[in-house]
DNA sequence: TGCAAAATAGAACGATCGTTCTTTTCTTCT
DNA sequence: AGAAGAAAAGAACGATCGTTCTATTTTGCA
């Protein structure tokens, strides 16, 4: 009689009452949208159904849909989290670099790290460039300003690097940035699609190009 | 009764027998690859369903299926399809150009005006490339066959421009043709999806560039 | 410890998908 | 013209989708 008045199964820990100040109900929606990320970067945004994320997590489907209320919003989640885990992979280690032509090549290197990483996971921004280019709606405006945050951050460390005489003065920073985006695009499609070997190498020597022909007479000489 | 044992409604003309030889189902099922193209370049291979282009076609869903036997047969179709447009509207016109540098201008050349038209379709190679870049199957290995078909085609132009002494002997095709295709790409990208303006412009200018920098010594006196 | 509130489960809905099977209509050839 | 065969329609299937509603369980706080 004891024993059943303790109830001591369906009783479980409290579990110390918070993980860092966090309320069960948003520990487990961070936990969902991990497992969503790793689901959109593989099959893709579109891709992306609540069923196989309740699966993921071993919840019930409504179990997950009651943490966004929709599909879409559950997107949107995946894309901000995607650009946050970006910007600490991608940008915020290359401001430690001094301005100019060393942030410039760190953000690059940094990029190609997380590329060599997605080539066999998959990037959000450029599936779900594809999948969203003629559509409208949340999702799309949440990618697409995403990816504007990030070239325009890319616009402006190039920006820093004409003015710091490190690249040719006349030089436009949105034609530098235009084609070191289109590097990292095209080592995504050869690497991760048609397996052609050696796309790293390429798309590093391409880099390197991009910088000799762009690259201030003054630094040039050295 | 007269009129009733004419049956003048259900007795549809014969159709003059043939259009160009060809019996009622060959044309019909082109005519259902033609209208399935259209909508996968808008949507996506992935997005292609039967439904949709029976609905476009005027058709039965099973009239539609019926000419594919399934799914993946109709998406094979709408892949090589494409790549009978691309190789008559960018190829096989490059090659009225002389070999070398012509030819390659060309190439460049065709596949932007293709490019243009397609900011507002979208571009099934593209596309195609995310959507079953960690796939496996007959749909994708038609596509990326179909695509190393055309990458080889450009390579071996810029390869006879190298031994034609328009570009550099120590030059690597490969290399050139990674960026050539990597401009293609941020075009795509940035014009169809950011539809960040002067992309046209920024892609044209690229090209220059790798033709400046890997230009001959001979062919950069001039 | 007990109670209100939050979190999750479970079942069901209408819709769409690819596919199969059967029946009807249209073509083609003699 | 009429028969044989191809082409298309129509209905139905099981599966999966996002979403809604209700019931149950778990949590957090007084």
């Amino acid at each position: 009689m004891s024993v059943t008045s303790l109830h001591p199964t369906s009783l479980a820990a409290p579990v110390e009452t918070a993980v860092r100040g966090q309320h069960k109900g948003q520990q487990t929606k961070a936990a969902i949208i991990d497992a969503a990320l790793g689901l959109a970067t593989q099959i893709g945004l579109e891709g992306l159904s609540i069923g196989a994320v309740a699966e993921v997590m071993r919840m019930s489907k409504s179990g997950v849909f009651a943490h966004f209320g929709s599909r879409e919003e559950l997107q949107i989640s995946v894309v901000r989290e995607y650009y946050r885990r970006f910007e600490d992979e991608v940008f915020r280690p290359a401001l430690a670099e001094p301005r100019g032509l060393p942030r410039v090549r760190a953000l690059f290197a940094n990029w190609m790290k997380r590329v060599a990483v997605e080539l066999q996971s998959g990037c959000i921004f450029i599936s779900g460039a594809v999948e969203f280019d003629d559509r409208s709606g949340p999702v799309r405006d949440a990618l697409a300003s995403s990816v504007q945050a990030w070239m325009s951050a890319l616009n402006r460390a190039v920006q820093m690097a004409c003015e710091a005489g490190h690249l040719r003065a006349d030089a436009q920073a949105q034609q530098i940035a235009f084609e070191i985006h289109a590097i990292i695009l095209a080592l995504h499609y050869e690497a991760r699609f048609l397996k052609t070997p050696g796309s790293m190498a390429r798309a590093e020597q391409a880099f390197e190009g991009i910088l000799a022909r762009y690259g201030s007479p003054a630094s040039r000489k050295r």
